[in-house]
RNA sequence: GGAGAGGUGGCCGAGUGGUUAAAGGCAGCAGACUGUAAAUCUGCCCGCGCAAGCGUACGCUGGUUCGAAUCCAGCCCUCUCCA
């Protein structure tokens, strides 16, 4: 199907956003006479988001653009019991202090990308521990158990998954998919919910909720799932050797989110332009469409349009002067990370304070390949002791990484 | 509860008493080449220390030994089959 007859989902089609629907002419159809309600759960284990959950950011984003009404469905009763999905990481029970916290930073990212309000197409943020945290063991396995079957189950792609790599499952992440299923159908009563979207893995959570839904209330409702976002080479979105990407200055300054951007991969240029900016789609066409070297000037409208929508046009416009003056003309801008050096510091521990080394061991390491550079003259001396004096001392590690050393 | 297999550095995976901070691969970082791209080649890749050196590390706890990831005992965890 090319032609969708809503603008909903001629948005998410153009823009690169769809990778699976479950009922397409239905849901056109919905979107295209209704104001929708559509939600998307996010984790609540962490005090930010990150660049991985952009696009589910986005999707949400693009529907209120659309002029339907985004939920952000925060799971707060799931991370109350700990999701035992990444099973090598230590799962710490977080407090309820602690998931409440999270929830309101994650609330002010949500704040950059939506509006929230009562209005009929104001996004809201609702919390499944309102209703996940009262069920009563019995009388859900009554209502809601007897809709599931393990046969059905067992043939999803989470579970086949793990049980064909011989990797442990255990009871309560197989009931996760049924507290998921249930929140579709929750929302589906509460907000007359009728969409819900979601990264690819998401698919069979989301089917199981519609399903759920019918059986149970005779509701019809939809899925939509985004395709998993990856780099050209192949990697997941935002992983980087420094750390997660994320989403709020406290945990990554505007500059170095710019500097995320523009370090995109000539393939993806396009495909990140139509899904994290609002640029429309004939100046994505012409930027896309420029070869060799040129490309880099996409690369900074990327990195300057998606910060600007995260931290703010200001933010992004100085994060982008500094990346010219320091890169194009090679002297040191004032956007760089600063370090104070008092009466005198070690080099390698300058390197190590500043984030570009994860350990002094490192930082010697760097030094003695060459790598380390102060005001552009390479340092061979791992013991060098820095002071600063009226000028700031730039400080480059590789070609990609400067700061700029204080008294 | 029983039998068997297994738990090694971010991941995968060799190693079955000493020169093993532990092969190899992936990921990552740096150098060369470039365009703050990709590909390719090269180097690096536990921590502390300017250094000599020291400290940690092969599921956990003890033991044998001059010496253990490697041998022994107990425990924990995972997988497969059985009850």
């Amino acid at each position: 199907m090319t032609s969708y007859r809503s603008s909903l989902l001629r948005l998410l089609d153009e823009r690169g956003y769809i990778h699976q629907v479950t009922d397409t002419e239905a849901l056109d159809a919905l979107a295209a006479k209704d104001t929708v309600t559509a939600y998307i759960g996010f984790d609540a284990t962490a005090p930010s988001l990150h660049v991985g959950s952009l696009v589910q950011i986005m999707m949400l984003r693009r529907l209120q653009q659309a002029g339907h009404r985004p939920i952000v469905l925060m799971g707060g009763g799931t991370t109350k019991v700990g999701d035992p999905s990444g099973k090598d990481e230590s799962r710490q029970l977080l407090t309820a202090e602690q998931i409440d916290a999270n929830i309101a930073g994650i609330r002010r990212v949500f704040e950059h990308f939506l509006t929230f309000g009562d209005g009929p197409t104001d996004a809201v943020m609702l919390n499944n521990d309102e209703w996940l945290s009262g069920l009563e063991y019995i009388a859900f396995l009554r209502e809601v158990g007897r809709h599931f079957t393990i046969n059905r189950m067992l043939t999803f792609e989470s579970v086949k998954l793990r049980l064909d790599r011989e990797q442990p499952m255990t009871f309560l992440e197989f009931n996760y998919m049924i507290l998921q299923a249930y929140d579709f159908l929750e929302l589906s009563r509460r907000a007359g919910c009728r969409l819900q979207m979601g990264g690819s893995d998401q698919w069979g959570n989301i089917v199981n909720g519609i399903e759920l839904a019918r059986r149970v209330d005779g509701t019809e409702v939809y899925g939509v799932t985004t395709p998993l976002i990856t780099t050209a080479d192949g990697a997941k979105m935002g992983k980087t050797a420094q750390g997660a990407i994320w989403l709020s200055e406290e945990l990554l300054s505007s500059y170095d989110y710019w500097q995320f951007w523009r370090n995109t991969q000539d393939r993806d240029v396009g495909r990140f332009l139509r899904l994290f900016t609002d640029l429309p789609l004939d100046e994505i066409a012409r930027l896309e469409s420029l070869q060799g070297a040129e490309i880099n000037d996409a690369k900074v409208v990327l990195a300057t349009e998606a910060t600007a929508m995260l931290h703010g046009r200001a933010a992004a416009e100085a994060a982008a002067e500094t990346a010219r003056t320091t890169f194009a003309e090679g002297g040191a801008g004032e956007d760089l990370p600063t370090l104070s050096v008092g009466d005198g510091m070690n080099i390698a521990h300058a390197l190590t304070a500043l984030g570009f080394t994860p350990s002094n061991k490192e930082a010697k390491r760097k030094i003695a390949e060459g790598a380390v550079r102060l005001n552009d003259q390479p340092v061979s001396d791992p013991g060098l002791t820095v002071e600063a004096a009226f000028e700031p001392i730039k400080i480059s590690l590789g070609k990609k990484r400067h700061g700029l050393l204080v008294k």
